[in-house]
DNA sequence: GGTGAGTATATTGCATTCAATGTTCAATGT
DNA sequence: ACATTGAACATTGAATGCAATATACTCACC
């Protein structure tokens, strides 16, 4: 048989100026409230502000962004209520993904699972809140991984991907950790004994458990 | 109390382009595969091709155009597959949208939401599917209007046009008009009764109904 | 001292130009 | 006749320059 032959997906400077920026914004490199200005990062990327324009276009449309004309691009205001407002929203679309994976999910995947979670849990214990939360997210993203509906697939992803930055930012007030950790492990198990179901109820109810005690939490300004 | 002043919000071009652009391709100006050429569009409304660029993307990034690197924007091929991917996922998000506000529906919301129910069923009577295409779209738009979470507000405004252009295009695929607006009734004498459980059942029910008999439909190529 | 007009500066928005890439089609060789 | 090559063309991608807009600052005026 002859070599398989990777196919050289056509790219162009904006798809990886939007790559580079996406990262650094989910990383949390810039205060909440910043412009990000097109002349500074086209400067340091060494191009021309026209692909860094579009890039910056892209990850406002994706919610990354906050756009208003003729100021520029700032990172949005952190809150708490973003968070409040993503949870449902990513609750009801896991379930809606994780429904039909559920009843094919091998047994490699769960060990791959039950591992991110031990992991999770070792974090937890050395209090390393960051490492926690990209566990919690990594998890998440295994779960719904193989979903086939790719419209679906697409927004949850993006969701994550958003949820995941706010939650880096307000990582002190993620808490109950055991309580997430646990919840994993019995949504693993009722997978595992095919109560389809069972799980379903212990994801949605895990996707909005850190909704409690954020309502006290308000935004140190940058701006 | 002084009047009510409309902040004016400051456009740019590139916006009202999109709006254009975004409008003729719901309406289906274009047939599926077709290409935007930036030059044609940009000549027609007298613009250079940057906003015209900019707008496109954003309708990318919005799923109503697809963006091939180095070929151009391209009306995504309608399929069946296409609706059935989105009807679950609307189902999902209007009943989340839908489930606060149900309780606070005034009397002026339900009588207006009968009103379009009943030009629904005349479009029905007259044999008019893009009418009622429209009517019923306007409907569901209708039902989820004052959801107070603005992200999923955002999201489920996005897929209900999504929604609606294919429907557009696949007009006589949607049948079993009768069914959904008898539908329509129940789930608001439901709200009416305040039996809101029954009115979310309803609504859901309502949202994947469509979804019968698309199995043997397959595109007519256009490219 | 505070307020407001007017100017200067910074930044984005848009147009234009050039470069890179993809496509078409005719010429060439087998 | 068919496949392949390469050149002309069309189209998008990126860089540059200029115009429009927003903000900051200065200075006169109350």
């Amino acid at each position: 048989m002859q070599h398989e032959w990777a196919v050289l997906e056509p790219t162009t400077l904006t798809e990886r100026v939007y790559d580079v920026l996406r990262a650094r914004i989910i990383e949390g490199d810039w205060g909440s409230g910043n412009f990000l200005r097109e002349k500074e990062i086209s400067g340091k990327l060494g191009v021309s502000r026209t692909p860094v324009r579009e890039a910056l276009a892209r990850l406002a449309a994706d919610g990354f962004l906050e756009r208003i004309p003729h100021r520029g691009f700032k990172i949005p205001h952190n809150s708490a209520n973003d968070l409040l407002d993503l949870y449902p929203i990513l609750a009801a679309l896991e379930v809606l993904a994780a429904a039909e994976g559920f009843k094919e999910m091998g047994k490699e995947r769960l060990d791959a699972l039950r591992s991110i979670n031990e992991s999770y849990r070792a974090a937890y214990a050395l209090q390393d809140p960051k490492e926690g939360v990209r566990l919690n997210n990594q998890f998440h993203n295994l779960l719904t991984v193989d979903c086939t509906n790719p419209k679906l697939s697409q927004m949850i992803l993006s969701l994550q991907a958003e949820v995941f930055r706010l939650e880096c930012w307000a990582l002190v007030n993620i808490h109950c950790w055991d309580v997430s950790i646990r919840e994993h492990e019995e949504l693993l198990n009722a997978i595992e004994s095919s109560d389809y179901n069972e799980a379903l109820k212990i994801l949605e109810k895990n996707r909005s458990m850190t909704v409690h005690d954020f309502s006290n939490f308000t935004e140190k300004e940058t701006d």
